[in-house]
DNA sequence: TTCGAATCTGACAACGTTATCTGATCAGCC
DNA sequence: GGCTGATCAGATAACGTTGTCAGATTCGAA
């Protein structure tokens, strides 16, 4: 096959042999990729104008507009994100930065970002930032090698100042999820954590509870603080105390609530709940209290926060505050695409409703008081 | 500002007020990218050298070379990625395709391509494929508009015909996890699962159960019959027989795992033992059995596969397979960035070894056979 | 020295797109 | 019918890099 290809260039001339050739791999239907020149010669018009109609720019007239349409359509024909990149330096990627893979939000605020970006043709590059390093000089490589058009930040890195510091020297376009404070201070997305480790509280206390746990949040992420004082806000607002050995600090993981949780449910005075600051905190309090042959709910309540996958698949299934984490990415992504379009953003501070989601890990205490 | 800019170039002449500007601008030391003519001026050579330079090629003398390179750090130079993949077809991206993202080994497959990639100098985009939906078209929308220098692809879409006959036609690169068969029909990475769900079947007849369910995987992923054909055989090598009524079929979640496990357990002749294909629905199973009255392991014993992050926080920790995710993944990006540079693969069909994670979710069934 | 080969360096084209400018067409108006 | 402005279309130049090729320099040997 080549080989008469070959032969065909051989017999006729110069550029007349190239179009022919070119023609030939057309019909062929080679793997190439077809250009914007190939869309414009099949509609007859030069290729400047099927950029204009492929960018919606005014000024084509309906008829041509429809041939390029269809000439597109029938070479199946789609722009290279390179050359585009290249020119207008918009690269239609944008950078999900998160800090530790484990925190269990991360693959649904993942997903609901890459919803949004597909349907608005942009891609998601994903990228780990350890925020116990040099966070400002790890986004500026990551910037300024892939170009990219905006980055999502999710906590802690949200909370850090030199995230938002180099973001906006290098003028690159931000919206940060649940940030602790700032949010005046550009785009951000996030829900009422303080109101909502309030309202989760009420339920706790509205069980019947008097004696309430706490596990703290990582301190260097703004929403522990922000849960913990709508917790304190409850219990005061109740007339109940928090005594200080009730009040356990964790590192939102499994393995920091579980020793929580032995240190909270291993001792005399022991609470009839407790409420973790995340989910998975929370499932470490109930593998303690299971170690310690308390079961839940019926000697132990135990809530969490944020409603992951986790909270759904435990025995028993655990009370929590539903975050949308999903649809607040889904919403960071928009902002940026907004942004990206040179267009300005209807709320640059979004709030978003959350939900008490009631399950089995949380009733009434036992009736007698407990005696240990 | 820009009054004070365009009064410069009112006042100097065409391209001098240009130049002008232009360092003006570099001495502000504003956040325009350095390009590779920045360094060039800097080190006093052509631009085609610093390329060369950057690039590894020959012919450079050493002090030179060791010039462009001091002005690059100095610059802090990166290059382009647009013009870059413009040029050479190379994108630099490396595509990372799967389906459900609920399925719980994508975060951890993600993570490990995502290391390496990053020590390469690539970066991962991230793109979901619905498998219900037309995969080989949506795989070529993802490549040919961000013209992918590679993919890998998790299951199920790694055992999905389409979708490797379409990459083999745009000639992308690409390795497969965990595919079911065709191992010798390019790159891939797995366990031998067979042995795996082999070994942890012996291992449950070990213990010493002879009647033991089986929630089967979904039925589209190649892995859930390797699985399945394991377990067979292990217990026909113990002779012991395996009642149509005890293999229940699962897709993979948790819920289907729950009804599987309402199905087994639920019923005069239970078994004593439930191995179910991965880790999702055997912590289904173990909601069902807690559902139904049966602690675990002392009047059921529970095994999953996979290893999830899930399996080590469930109460009791779940007995599984550990299954290397993470360092198939990072092995997978490591092939494609062999492949991406022309060369040859060491070899082609990598298997790594599992390990059986032995947990308290599985234990000697009850010295006396169960009444029910 | 002088020549040839090896080594090094640079000018220029190319990649596929968008932006800018300039030219062409056409309708409406005097 | 000629002028004006609006609308449309195309030619050409960028964007930042790598590939190609030709020119310049160096070095060793005659």
């Amino acid at each position: 096959m080549a080989e008469d290809v070959s032969r065909r260039q051989a017999l006729a001339g110069g550029s007349e042999a190239r179009e022919s050739f070119h023609s030939v791999r057309l019909e062929i239907g080679l793997s190439r990729q077809p250009t914007i020149k190939d869309v414009a010669s099949k509609a007859e018009v030069s290729f400047k104008t099927v950029s204009r109609v492929l960018n919606g720019e005014p000024h084509v007239r309906k008829e041509v507009r429809e041939r390029v349409l269809a000439a597109a359509a029938a070479l199946d024909y789609r722009p290279n994100i390179a050359a585009r990149g290249l020119i207008g330096g918009r690269s239609r990627l944008i950078g999900f930065l998160y800090d530790n893979p484990n925190y269990s939000y991360v693959t649904e605020a993942e997903i609901g970002a890459l919803l949004r970006c597909r349907e608005a043709g942009y891609h998601l590059a994903v990228e780990p930032v350890d925020s116990r390093g040099d966070v400002p000089r790890q986004i500026e490589q990551i910037i300024s090698s892939l170009r990219l058009d905006g980055v999502i930040l999710t906590p802690p890195i949200s909370d850090d100042p030199g995230a938002l510091a180099v973001l906006d020297r290098l003028g690159v376009a931000h919206v940060r999820i649940a940030p602790e404070a700032g949010r005046d201070k550009g785009p951000c997305v996030f829900i009422d954590d303080e109101a909502a480790a309030f309202a989760l509280t009420r339920h706790l206390i509205g069980l019947g509870h008097s004696t309430i746990g706490f596990v703290q949040g990582h301190p260097d992420h703004g929403a522990s603080h922000l849960r913990q004082a709508g917790f304190e806000r409850a219990m005061a607002q109740a007339g109940l105390t928090t005594r200080p050995a009730h009040m356990v600090q964790g590192y939102f993981t499994f393995e920091s609530g579980m020793s929580a949780g032995r240190a909270l449910l291993d001792a005399p005075d022991r609470p009839t709940a407790v409420f973790a600051a995340n989910d998975k905190m929370a499932l470490g309090v109930m593998a303690a209290a299971r170690e310690l042959g308390l079961s839940a709910p019926e000697q132990i309540s135990i809530a969490g926060f944020d409603d992951t996958r986790a909270a759904q698949i435990s025995s028993p299934q655990l009370t929590t505050v539903r975050q949308p984490v999903d649809i607040m990415c889904q919403a960071a992504a928009d902002m940026l695409i907004t942004l990206a379009a040179n267009e300005a953003l209807d709320d640059p501070a979004l709030q978003l409703p959350f939900e008490i989601r009631a399950r089995g890990s949380t009733a009434a205490p036992a009736a007698e008081p407990q005696s240990v």
